[in-house]
DNA sequence: ATCTAATCGTATCGACTCGATACTAATTTT
DNA sequence: AAAATTAGTATCGAGTCGATACGATTAGAT
């Protein structure tokens, strides 16, 4: 019985050019494409070691050059902010500008999914989400992928007392608010 | 609680463009795009009611114009073949080519997928894939767009005897095969 | 400590997407 | 018979995208 992924498949498949679309649709009025709103998507959840054009090229898919030139639109538009990284004076630091922020808060990009699953029981969409997850972890591992999941679900994310936590990876602290962040060095604690 | 669509909605996005790379990466050394392999596989689904560039273009969500280009280049490499509808000589039907079919047959683009769901529960898969079903005819009817289903699973296509059908709405005859074809003008069975 | 290799980002090129607009030809409506 | 609609194509400009080349900075090796 091989039908029933196959059919989950051509589902996402379907779902991820509608939604495509919508953004096209929702975005176009700005003058920008669908992936500009994905990148600024991801800059509004990255944590501070993965709000580089590398991180956001390897969040895409798409080469560092092709990102780069998305990044200098973004910037022209005033949407974006680039800055030099203290440390390692070779990597530039993202985040959404004010202007970015507010674009993105008036935009309310996932407002028709929110209608269009507002009668499906949650057990159902829980499922979903489940199967959706595990096929994605799968998925990334084979393709040597990153996971970009949120801090606070990683083997390295450590608990040292009620407010503080540590990251084992990078021997840092973390804040409450930063574990709820995308890390693109995230391990997922079910996996290996 | 409306945090677990949000997740399904975050996961359908990473999996539609993990699912868009990987098509990438296969269909790349042909010289092509994405849109390309979306096309065909459109193409070696649709029924003889649906397989014109406007249908395609309306599955695809982008306008006839673009669509018109992506065929001149699958015409160019051969992939394609176009002819002239016989009674609207507007219309133009497209189908693949023998090449175009062999192409895709060697290219297998399901099967990453394939592996990446081989351990996860027949059940797990089965409430996915209702849960996504759902979500896309909700976010369908919405939009206005059109349902792309398989025939068999219309308000139209009904079981005349054994081995023949027939559709009410174009009020022709259906072969067994054809039932199983998708058309641009299927309504859902569950929907009203 | 220096020399080499790896890494991060940018710039440029060519093929292609995509919407917008304008157009032709065939069909329907009036 | 004339007007309106529909299917498809052609053209234009802005942008994506991979490939390649490049500059700057850091890390590694001897």
């Amino acid at each position: 019985m091989l039908k029933n992924p196959v059919a989950m498949l051509q589902l996402v498949e379907r779902l991820g050019n509608l939604i495509r679309a919508e953004m096209r649709r929702v975005i176009g009025q700005e003058g920008l494409q669908p992936v500009h709103l994905e990148a600024m998507l991801f800059l509004n959840q990255a944590n501070r070691f993965s709000n580089t054009p590398q991180s956001l090229a390897e969040f895409l898919g798409v080469t560092k050059g092709t990102v780069s030139q998305s990044l200098l639109l973004l910037d022209r538009r005033g949407l974006i902010e680039r800055y030099q990284d203290e440390v390692d004076r070779r990597v530039v630091r993202l985040r959404l500008s004010q202007q970015g922020e507010e674009m993105l808060e008036a935009m309310q990009p996932a407002s028709l999914w929110q209608s269009a699953t507002r009668n499906i029981s949650a057990n159902r969409i829980r499922n979903g989400v489940s199967a959706l997850r595990e096929t994605l972890y799968m998925l990334q591992s084979y393709n040597g992928a990153r996971t970009f999941g949120v801090c606070n679900t990683c083997i390295y994310c450590q608990r040292k007392s009620q407010r503080t936590h540590h990251c084992a990876l990078f021997a840092e602290r973390l804040s409450g608010p930063e574990t709820r962040l995308v890390c693109r060095e995230h391990v997922p604690k079910s996996a290996s």
